[in-house]
RNA sequence: GGGCGAUUAGCUCAGAUGGAUAGAGCGUUGGCCUCCGGAGCCAAAGGCCCUGGGUUCGAAUCCCAGAUCGCCUACCA
């Protein structure tokens, strides 16, 4: 709709300067917005007063001049007012909105997407949490949001790869090996002073009763030295096997794992920091390489190589990005936890040293999670081990409500998680309000078609009838589905689609308990019915992005 | 000390590129099916949008300063 009305503007500022009733200007940008007051209209557009310096002209002429070479060849507008300083405020008629209803009915699933990526590939880069533990609740949020993040990219044409990057060459895999290794042979009865450097959680206990349990007491005999690579690649393989599953059970499936390992063949990563040496963003300092990247705004140099010869976790990550564009991504964008934000403009610094733009990387930081029980926080703490899984979560509360309330907020503002809410089948929990309001449609549709009303098809229905303002607040609602998924993208910003949905929920809820879809008249039976399908539609859709299951039955 | 983010209703938070009278959920109070799903609906109460300046036709939104809170500030991973 607000496609429509934007061009009859366009033609009508046009025709107002050839025809010389204000002079050529070039057209600033103007807004065409559904105004909060409806006594203001269905749109308003600040078109007037934007031109209003260009042109010289009091806003409220200009408006009357744009109003006066408005052409409506279709007849959609009902009444037109210039109000306040220079508003133009359009009235559509009820009709004109319930056309837009046959559009939705026939795009079906693929209402909402758009080609507005035009194929251009985005690679998404989420998770990659060290394999050295299993997944936490602080992790679930970056997974939902990255790959919702994905999801949108997809439903507006982007071709996307989902990419997790697992950091397997540090010594913290030998760390962890170590741990798995001194577990092993204090399950086997000897005494371990257990180091407090050595990952402390149960399950490395339990990796090593599998070892025990597999390869007896084999390793006893042997020197650590020998004994680290085994355990080292057992634990790694097989925690990172259950980060796997974990994310499969939360709905998120990974097109690639890049292991950091593969930087370091054939000596890449050295080779990267001898060209950058060579172009003059790297010195220098004894056997130290320092990374210069104050010269692109960082408040201190990054060292690249230590002291003791080996690269730090910023000269794979610089490698690792060049990798990435090799791959010929069009936009790369990283999700980070907000504790990572430091990282920010030394890798900004890492990507322009390389020659691409600061705009090439894109970065989303998630902030931490508060986990709640009953508005207590749950004690957690990584050094001890202490720490709920993401896993336990799901378990505890389920895909949906866990997806859901993870993208309830804004990406970048704390987010408290409350087991007790996110697991009540309540009012309380947002999730079971938009899935309630899916289920009762299609429970409508179902009784509908008992009793003699199938969904009427294009065609056999008149959406002419469709003149309640309920009706025609719903149909705004849908018809501004596309521009939301649209601006949601652009901001990288999933929490705008839950508000939606719970926008669209409540308005159907109210609808229905107000009017009744299924009455004695069959003309508006059919019109309403069609009406509240396309309702569903949007609905399963925008669930369908954020990865939450549309039930139709609950 | 420096950097980043936050600050909006009792609580948790939305308010995209500045727009007309500030929004939702929860909580509180009071109402609503002989009915297509009451996991729902309706209504009420609740606000110096942290403070002070500035920018302009117009500021919760942009700029500057300050206050408070959180995070970052490793030759750790």
């Amino acid at each position: 709709m607000k496609k429509r009305l934007c061009s009859l503007i366009g033609n009508s500022i046009a025709s107002c300067m050839k025809g010389d009733v204000f002079p050529e200007a070039p057209l600033p940008p103007f807004e065409v917005e559904p105004p909060k007051e409806k006594a203001h209209g269905d749109y308003a557009t600040n078109a007037a007063m934007v031109l209003a310096s260009a042109v010289r002209k009091n806003p409220r002429m200009i408006a009357g001049a744009i109003v006066e070479h408005l052409e409506d060849p279709r007849g959609w507008i009902e009444k037109i007012e210039i109000a306040g300083p220079g508003f133009i405020n359009f009235f559509m008629k009820p009709a004109t909105w319930a056309e837009l209803l046959l559009d939705v009915d026939e795009l079906g699933e693929r209402y909402g997407s758009s080609d507005m990526g035009q194929g251009k590939r985005v690679q998404v880069e989420f998770v990659s949490a060290n394999p050295t533990g299993p997944l936490h609740i602080g992790h679930g949020r970056g997974a939902v949001v990255g790959d919702v993040i994905a999801s949108l990219l997809s439903a507006t044409g982007h071709k996307v790869s989902r990419e997790y990057y697992i950091n397997d060459a540090g010594n913290q895999m030998d760390t962890l090996g170590r741990s798995a290794y001194l577990r092993y042979r204090e399950l086997l009865g000897e005494e371990i002073v257990y180091p407090g450097e050595c990952y402390q959680g149960s399950y490395i206990i339990d990796l090593a009763r599998e070892i025990v349990e597999k390869r007896g007491t084999e390793f006893l005999e042997k020197d650590e030295k020998e004994c680290i690579p085994f355990f080292r690649d057992y634990a790694g393989s097989s925690i990172l096997e259950g980060i796997k599953e974990d994310l499969r059970v939360f709905g998120i499936v990974f097109d690639e794992y890049f292991n950091e390992s593969e930087l370091y063949r054939e000596d890449g990563v050295r080779k990267i920091l001898e060209d950058l040496e060579q172009k003059g963003f790297i010195y220098r300092e004894g056997p130290t390489l320092w990374f210069r990247t104050t010269g692109f705004g960082d408040e201190k140099d990054r060292v690249v190589i230590r002291e003791n010869g080996e690269p730090t976790y910023f000269a794979a990550d610089i490698a690792y990005h060049l990798n990435k564009y090799g791959r010929g991504f069009d936009r790369v964008i990283d999700i980070w936890g907000a504790d990572h934000h430091g990282y920010i403009p030394r890798m900004y610094a890492g990507i322009q040293a390389l020659g691409y733009s600061r705009e090439a990387l894109e970065v989303v930081l998630v902030q931490l999670v508060n986990l709640l029980r009953e508005g207590k926080p749950v004690a957690m703490s990584t050094r001890s081990g202490e720490f709920v899984t993401l896993r336990e979560v799901v378990d505890e509360v389920g895909k949906d409500g866990a997806r859901y309330n993870f993208l309830m907020r804004r990406s970048n503002s704390h987010l408290d998680f409350d087991l007790e809410i996110a697991k009540k089948q309540s009012n309380e929990n947002p999730v079971y309000y938009v899935q309630y309001g899916h289920a009762r449609i299609c429970s409508i549709l179902r009784t509908a078609a008992e009793k003699g009303f199938p969904l009427p098809r294009r065609g056999e229905v008149n959406p002419g009838l469709l003149v309640l303002p309920e009706e025609t607040d719903i149909i705004r609602t849908i018809d501004r589905f596309p521009e939301l998924v649209e601006g949601s993208v652009k901001a990288l910003e999933p929490h705008r689609i839950p508000f939606y949905l719970n926008d669209l929920a409540a308005q159907f809820h109210s609808y229905y308990n107000k009017c009744r879809v299924i009455s004695e008249d069959r003309e508006l039976s059919l019109a309403r019915l069609f009406l509240v399908n396309c309702v569903g539609l949007t609905m399963r859709n925008a669930l369908g992005i954020l990865g939450v299951t549309a039930p139709e039955k609950m």
